[in-house]
DNA sequence: CCGCGGGCCTGAGAGC
DNA sequence: TGCTCTCAGGCCCGCG
């Protein structure tokens, strides 16, 4: 489910019951995730302030007193929520109200801040870790990041250095999470359509010297990196605005559902008509590297 | 090294 | 009602 502006909503939903706050009860209530838990992961946990909640791509990553870091990935249906305990809250235990798929909801937080924070995950394509802090450097999740979307390094000249030598579709570099962190399925479709590039372009276009190996000459950024960059920006931003997009599993921690799936051009929308104006053409719909991808042949070039 | 396809999980929805 | 099939917002791994 979540792309970058799915993750920053639900950051910034937690971060006013956690950044702050101790968490007084952590539990994870089945042995994994994706990934098994760590043997000491509730250890790690308990008893910790949490000193500042961050992200980085679609990883959340709390920052804990001891000198750890909790990071957290939703994979593809993780959520949080976050509930006021009710008044037979017994200190220890977790007497939130269980909704239908409570069996989906494998770790618990208990915060002085007076929330219970809940995980809820039914595919299990989510995890989390505990890592110190000074070994962030070496960590496998995050040390083959590219830059993230919405900071000051990522600019048309990187992105088109990125994708110099790259013979592989536009489309397919934009999801692969070392030319650029935090995009998914939905943000690339979206963002393509509105730089009007066709995501069957082959990446290595966004430079001059299209042909060259990026360790020879990354070449000039051509107008296409520029827009796209811009359009980047744009719907990351406006979608994070709208509290993400909510298809099945994407809520806000209150439970409110995001609506930015409202301004959708082109994901989910086969067979519509394109909404560039004066565009008229009628949005496909094809598989690129097992997933789908939606576009306007007419306009996306 | 690079690009691609399979696999990991469960649930929702379509079609019969 | 219920079965089977397809598909889903991510990402790791192994193959060629």
């Amino acid at each position: 489910m979540p792309e970058l502006p799915e993750v920053e909503t639900v950051r910034r939903g937690l971060q006013p019951v956690m950044e702050g706050a101790k968490i007084v009860v952590a539990e994870a209530r089945r042995p994994d995730l994706r990934f098994p838990f760590q043997p000491d992961f509730v250890d790690r946990l308990q008893g910790q302030i949490v000193t500042g909640l961050g992200r980085r791509a679609k990883y959340l990553m709390a920052d804990l007193a001891s000198g750890d870091v909790l990071l957290m990935h939703l994979g593809m249906s993780g959520s949080f929520r976050v509930i006021k305990p009710d008044d037979e809250a017994v200190s220890g235990e977790f007497h939130y109200p269980r909704g239908k798929d409570s069996a989906h909801d494998h770790v618990l937080f208990r915060m002085s801040s007076g929330a219970d924070i809940v995980f809820n995950d039914p595919r299990r394509f989510g995890y989390m870790k505990v890592i110190a802090r000074n070994a962030l450097d070496d960590e496998p999740l995050l040390r083959d990041l590219g830059p993230e979307p919405l900071g000051n390094e990522f600019d048309a000249a990187m992105l088109a250095r990125a994708c110099a030598g790259k013979t592989t579709s536009l489309k397919a570099a934009l999801l692969d999470q070392r030319v650029v962190a935090g995009l998914g399925n939905i943000y690339v479709c979206e963002a393509l359509h509105r730089s009007h590039l066709s995501p069957r372009r082959i990446a290595a276009t966004l430079s001059t010297k299209a042909g060259q190996r990026k360790s020879v000459a990354g070449g000039e950024p051509t107008d296409h990196a520029k827009r796209l960059v811009s359009a980047i920006h744009t719907v990351l931003n406006d979608a994070i605005e709208a509290g993400g997009s909510s298809l099945r599993d994407h809520r806000q921690t209150s439970g409110e559902l995001g609506y930015f799936q409202h301004s959708f051009k082109v994901y989910d929308r086969e067979g519509e008509t394109c909404k560039t104006p004066r565009c008229g053409g009628t949005i496909k719909r094809f598989t690129q590297n097992g997933r789908s991808t939606f576009w306007c042949p007419k306009c996306q070039k």
